[in-house]
RNA sequence: GGGCGAAUAGCUCAGUUGGUUAGAGCGCCUCGCUUACACCGAGGAUGUCGGGGGUUCGAGUCCCUCUUCGCCCACCA
């Protein structure tokens, strides 16, 4: 796709190029260049009323995809949703801010280099780092951020000036300085303990990273006896027999009367013959399996809290791949025919042999969930070591409060209750990748001084050690991607630098739109970091969007190949058909199910929409021309006619549901919303509705036909007629720019005496006018709606031609005949 | 194992605080190429609002229960 590529041809000024065929190709491309050119959506941080000018701001962060991303539906539903909003806003008068850019996505990027050289037959280590760094760097600037190009061709209305990176030198400045300071005030620590390890990715995962996955395994019972009577043995119960060689204990519950003799003796690890102890903890539940759970401190989480608690050894028994390896201390566990040997064909060896043993004592089908990485869906392997993490607690509490009190709001509020357990039992986060491309931990270590000194956070690059002036290494880890996501709405301003201009005048910032899958990822975080830093949340609403699914109901994706390219829709139908069908289809966190096999049919909804608003052009311009008109604001309420007074009044309806569905655009009171505001606005489907109904079902299908006779009978009321359908049709284009934004300013352009140079998208949203309560004129008009539809009732009841004339004035009471003379053409 | 949500027209879904004959888009049927539009116009059919019980003058809308789906969370190995 091509946003210059567009046919110069396009000239959507002149009049008397009004094709009959709404052709959004020709008109799209060159309507967002002119966009651009006029600088329509950058923002003027001066403007700020927070800073002294003359508009409250309104901001909007975009989730920035990840660099290496390309278009699909869900990033075509999210930007429309953000677009929808900020066009609205903009048009409101604020100082409207979407402010977008782009994640380094460091797992997700580096597995894409990593497989470009797998083809060439390399590996990261081959590289080396710096150079696989730079290598990951230029693959980002040559065909990075190829999805930003695409959101123009959505009609994104972006500030494309201040595009943002995660990695950016600038970026990067704020995520030094923000580890630095939570390293300071002791919220960062590094630890020693079983984290989510991915065995492909060699990483370890945050515990959001490491997805779970309802599996069918099995429960493996397996006979150990005691050491010092073997006739006697104990059973434990695992899913994971093969962790077995690094067994340092079996644990019973010491309330279990099965065992309590037990307690305190030793048994012999099958296979190994070793002696390992028999201890009580309460970990140990006597409800499942057999009661008794073997102890593998170094590959399970629990089990290394247990061996903490009872100081047992930690050998460890598989290597970071996933192989059956031992370190130091395993001291020739593993079975020399196990070494080197993959962890799950392993555990098939492994059951042969204590089948083989005869300590094998059953095998059940169990149903448990197992950690799969979220980028590669390899299973995650539990690994004892080092990592930093973050105090998660401290920081949580604020940003739980915030919502709470009603300072952030959650939409839909089904997710309040799911994001209160999320900070109610919320875990450290681990913030440690060892992977290449990211955010380098900014820690150095002295080989020379004690604690503390030995470990130094850093703003700048340290050579040497401060203290003792010796040499220093970096740590080599980098840090978790959503660590700089989560200080996206303050760097991208500017943070920490605090004068900056763009973050006085912009933060906080006022909707977040995503996707529920990154609440905890990324949207609770950037609310803890806000608190943390700027003292305040970063927006006030949280709106979490459906999922783009198919017919069957699953999600749209790649490896499924059910997706459906917006490219292709915008290239068919063009970006408001796509954007239309997407709002109109999205109820308040709905799904919305399109049917890749049938783009015609899924996007018929948003097609025919922007078929019929030009067509209603075309009929303006053929009837009134293009020459200025009487100018609306000159026509006299006396001057107005039954239909005129009408759609007047159904314009101001419309203006009201249309604000009253997508705001308020702030809490009304006090920055906190109150609870009965909690839920209200956001409803863009219901926006679309409306605005919907007023130009077809209105503007069209009765105004307009009212107009005809009038509008062909020169005269004063011929000028009113024009003066008014224009007002009018200008109104419901401004209503519904912010979902249709092309054709509605290709159409805009058009209308008579529209000042060149001018733009739609940047002129002002609707206000209601307001008839007279005595005016009657509106009510006439729909006494002879009614009347015209109980004559087509009966007409089409007795199967009367079209073009045979019914005397209906004969039948009518006077006062209603003569309003059906006036109104003939109905 | 917890928590949450959904079940409304053939399909996809709206129905904010309980109140007049339950709506839209797509699809379907009849008629119509009337000089904006057949990607259209006019008219029409279709719902015991998942089952059962309850509160109320009145319930798709509140309460209980059952059934069927879906999502999130979780250290029961």
């Amino acid at each position: 796709m091509s946003i210059s590529g567009a046919p110069e041809s396009t000239s959507v000024t002149a009049p008397d190029d009004f094709p009959a065929q709404y052709d959004p190709a020709a008109t799209e491309a060159a309507i967002y260049e002119r966009w651009q050119q006029a600088g329509a959506f950058t923002a003027d941080a001066s403007r700020s009323s927070r800073i002294g000018g003359d508009r409250d701001p309104y901001g909007i962060l975009m989730p920035p995809p990840n660099v290496t991303a390309i278009l699909h539906v869900g990033h075509g539903l999210n930007s429309t949703v953000q677009d929808v909003l900020i066009r609205w806003a903009r048009m409101k008068g604020f100082e409207a801010l979407w402010l977008p850019g782009m994640d380094h996505a460091g797992i997700a990027t580096q597995n894409v280099v990593e497989k470009q050289l797998a083809g060439e037959g390399l590996t990261r280590n081959d590289l080396g780092r710096e150079k696989f760094v730079e290598r990951t760097a230029v693959f980002v600037k040559e065909t990075g951020g190829v999805i930003l190009q695409q959101l123009k061709a959505i009609g994104a209305s972006a500030d494309w000036s201040r595009t943002a990176y995660t990695f950016s030198p600038e970026l990067s400045v704020s995520v030094r300085e923000a580890f630095v300071r939570l390293y300071e005030r002791g919220l960062i620590y590094r630890g020693h303990r079983v984290i989510h390890w991915c065995p492909r990715c060699l990483t370890s995962l945050s515990d959001e990273e490491a997805e779970g996955k309802d599996t069918s395994g099995a429960l493996y019972h397996v006979s150990y006896p005691l050491a010092d009577d073997p006739a006697q043995s104990i059973t434990v119960a695992t899913t994971r027999p093969e962790t077995m060689f690094g067994d340092v204990a079996v644990a019973v519950n010491a309330a279990d009367e099965r065992y309590q003799s037990m307690i305190g003796k030793d048994v012999l690890l099958p296979i190994l013959d070793l002696r390992i102890p028999i201890i009580a903890d309460d970990y140990a539940d006597p409800a499942f399996g057999t009661g008794v759970v073997k102890i593998t401190p170094a590959h399970d989480a629990n089990d290394f809290e247990v061996g903490r608690r009872h100081d047992l050894p930690m050998p460890v028994v598989i290597d970071a791949h996933g192989m059956m390896h031992e370190d130091a201390d395993a001291a020739g566990r593993v079975p020399q025919e196990l070494r080197g040997m993959d962890r799950f064909v392993a555990r098939e060896h492994v059951v042969k042999l204590l089948e083989a043993a005869g300590r094998l004592v059953k095998k059940e089908v169990h149903q448990h969930s197992v950690r799969h990485c979220y980028r590669c869906d390899t299973v995650v392997e539990p690994r004892l070591s080092d990592q930093w993490f973050v105090r998660m607690a401290p920081l949580a509490e604020p940003a739980h409060e915030a919502v709470r009190s009603g300072r952030v709001r959650l939409l839909p509020e089904k997710h309040v209750g799911v994001y209160e357990h999320w900070m109610t039992n919320i875990r450290d986060w681990n913030i440690s990748r060892q992977i290449w491309w990211g955010h380098r931990v900014p820690i150095w270590y002295c080989k020379e001084c004690d604690p503390p000194q030995d470990v130094i956070a850093s703003r700048e690059d340290l050579t040497a050690c401060p203290y003792c002036g010796c040499d220093v290494v970096q740590d080599e880890d980098v840090l978790d991607t959503w660590f700089s996501s989560s200080l996206w709405p303050m760097s991208t301003l500017g943070w920490p630098n605090e004068k900056s201009t763009d973050l006085r005048a912009f933060y906080p910032s006022d909707v977040l739109v995503t996707a529920p899958e990154i609440l905890f990822f990324w949207v609770a975080r950037m609310i803890m970091m806000g608190y943390a830093f700027m003292g305040d949340a970063p927006f006030h609403s949280v709106y979490l969007h459906g999922t783009a699914r198919d017919t069957q109901g699953r999600k749209m994706s790649k490896s499924l190949g059910n997706g459906i390219d917006p490219m292709d829709v915008v290239n068919l139908y063009g970006a408001d058909a796509l954007r239309y069908t997407l709002i109109a289809g999205m109820g308040m966190g709905a799904d919305v199910l399109l049917d890749p096999n049938d783009l015609d049919k899924s996007f018929a909804t948003g097609r025919n929409f922007a078929t019929k608003l030009w067509n209603i052009g075309r009929f303006l311009l053929m009837n009134v021309g293009s020459d200025a008109v009487r100018p609306f604001a000159d026509i006299a309420d006396s001057e107005l006619n039954r239909a005129d007074a009408w759609i007047l009044d159904k314009l101001d309806a419309a203006i009201r549901e249309c604000d009253r569905a997508i705001g308020p655009v702030h809490p009304l009171r006090g920055g906190v919303w109150a609870a009965e505001e909690r839920a209200s606005g956001l409803r863009l489907n219901e926006y679309a509705d409306t605005a919907r109904r007023f130009v077809w079902n209105e503007i069209a299908d009765w105004y307009v036909e009212a107009n005809k006779t009038r509008l062909l009978t020169p005269g004063n009321d011929q000028q009113v007629a024009r003066s008014v359908l224009v007002h009018v049709f200008d109104q419901a284009l401004r209503l519904l720019h912010p979902i249709v934004p092309f054709i509605t300013e290709a159409l805009w352009q058009r209308l008579p005496g529209h000042v060149n140079g001018t733009f739609l998208a940047t002129s002002a949203w609707p206000v209601e006018r307001h008839m007279a309560d005595s005016d009657h004129r509106a009510a006439d008009f729909d006494l002879i709606r009614e009347i015209v539809d109980a004559m087509r009732r009966v007409r089409s009841e007795y199967a009367l031609a079209p073009g045979k004339m019914v005397d209906a004035l004969v039948i009518a009471a006077p006062p209603v005949r003569g309003m059906l003379e006036q109104e003939s053409t109905l």
